[in-house]
DNA sequence: GGAAGTACTTTCCAAAAGGAAACTACCCTG
DNA sequence: CAGGGTAGTTTCCTTTTGGAAAGTACTTCC
């Protein structure tokens, strides 16, 4: 007779791990928290901006996490037919949800930067 | 005359930008919140067990995770003298500090799967 | 008409991440 | 002494991720 899981067997741990997975897998990827925090501080950015903002970022990449961004709908993209054209990114109401969470990343960094410089 | 950035250009923004990367980099991986979340739910779990309770984790991952998760003292491994010799691991003081973050995670991701089924 | 700004896309490549299977090593039970 | 349990490690491989550089396309300014 083999062992069995015992704690994550439950239902409820199942949904939660399961809830873990879906959320980690939507904002993967090394620059999705940069993006979404950066147009949680200052709303409506051009492509160039956030190119700008974001330290380090290359164009490729921005576009990419962009896309996938936008269609979670966390972000909305928005040509304004000005000249030449620009885009407007924005976080959407659903993205603006996101806040907490990466209020806790910040926090966690944080207390984890000044606990190296306490102990140790 | 270049544009530069505006809003990131901020000494708070560079904090919070740099503390978000920490924590991500700490809690990489497919796997580091799974671990975690099983070990804040049941502690004192062997290697085996949690080989079990994770469910599509394989050995070499486990142990190479279960290192880093160490080695950032978020959790704790303890031989036990018991035969066959068995180890414990447990979550520690500090990572149970994570318990907050895990919880925004999960709660995120539940309600995300509720807002798919809602509209759309 | 050339430089510079908008917003991307494409190509090519290197590095990192992750997984399956086999292997080590030790102990206990039947 | 074979089978099964403990706790991993090693090897080999594929997939994913990410970045640099160049290219596209259109416009406006001087």
């Amino acid at each position: 007779m083999k062992k069995k899981s015992v704690i994550n067997d439950t239902p409820v741990c199942q949904v939660r791990m399961q809830a873990i997975s879906d959320t980690m897998s939507i904002l993967s990827g090394k620059w999705k928290f940069h993006i979404l925090g950066t147009l949680i501080e200052g709303s409506k950015l051009g492509f160039m901006d956030l190119l700008r903002e974001i330290e380090g970022i290359g164009s490729k990449m921005l576009s990419k996490e962009l896309q996938d961004l936008e269609m979670n709908h966390l972000i909305s993209r928005t040509v304004m037919d000005t000249k030449p054209i620009t885009v407007n990114y924005e976080i959407t109401k659903y993205g603006a949800t996101l806040s907490p969470l990466i209020n806790e990343l910040a926090k966690w960094g944080i207390d984890y930067r000044q606990s190296l410089h306490g102990s140790k």
